[in-house]
DNA sequence: CTTTGGATTGTCT
DNA sequence: GACAATCCAAAGA
């Protein structure tokens, strides 16, 4: 990986789709305030995806969605959870549903109240609640505090099929995962 | 291990 | 008024 991932890399990574930009983006080291980890799971919505929230055009909850590439879209979830996406090119996001914990354990086991490895960051809720994600962090750039994200620079086992949570487009197979990992909210189904 | 149902609120129809 | 890009606890296999 790159020591210094600069700020028009990370344009240049994210004015893409969010298919091509879900499936790099695993392997990336993400923090938030020196808390986080490996990106390990990751799900793409695109601007002509019935599941997407940007499908039926702009409103005050999506906006960041059609803003500028490599900001932040975060939206509540059931009216419980907080949920993280990653602009790609307008209309276009990744959600980041798991990591591999890497920095600040004791923060995020303190937030989540939970110390199995394995489930503080497994699935977008509960990645919300160990990095301290909230509304506040809509609309940001990546690329500066309290964010930092190193992108791997090198290609990672991937394995992938349909996304989760979801009724429509449900056959889509934009749900990417590190091949193997044991932090993924939950198992891919083996290749065949 | 897997399955099931309840919690809870902003957003859109 | 319905529904949602989820999580958790409880119960069954």
């Amino acid at each position: 990986m790159t020591p210094e991932t600069t700020p028009a890399d990370l344009v240049a990574f994210f004015d893409r789709s969010a298919v091509e930009v879900g499936r790099d983006l695993i392997g990336a080291t993400f923090c938030v305030d020196g808390v986080g980890g490996i990106v390990v799971e990751t799900e793409a919505y695109e601007p002509d995806d019935p599941a997407s929230h940007s499908f039926r055009g702009e409103t005050p909850r999506n906006r960041a969605m059609f803003g500028p590439p490599a900001q932040t879209y975060v939206y509540r979830s059931y009216g419980i959870h907080w949920c993280l996406n990653f602009v790609c090119r307008p209309g276009s996001a990744v959600l980041i549903r798991a990591l591999q914990p890497t920095m600040g354990l004791e923060t995020m086991i303190a937030r989540r109240g939970l110390a199995d490895p394995r489930r503080l960051c497994a699935g977008p809720g509960r990645l919300c609640e160990a990095l301290g994600i909230d509304l506040s962090h809509d609309g940001r750039p990546l690329s500066t505090n309290p964010f930092a994200l190193a992108l791997s620079g090198l290609p990672q086992p991937l394995v992938s099929g349909p996304r989760i949570g979801i009724s429509r487009a449900v056959d889509l197979p934009w749900r990417f995962g590190l091949a193997g990992s044991r932090y993924v909210s939950k198992t891919f189904r083996q290749p065949a």
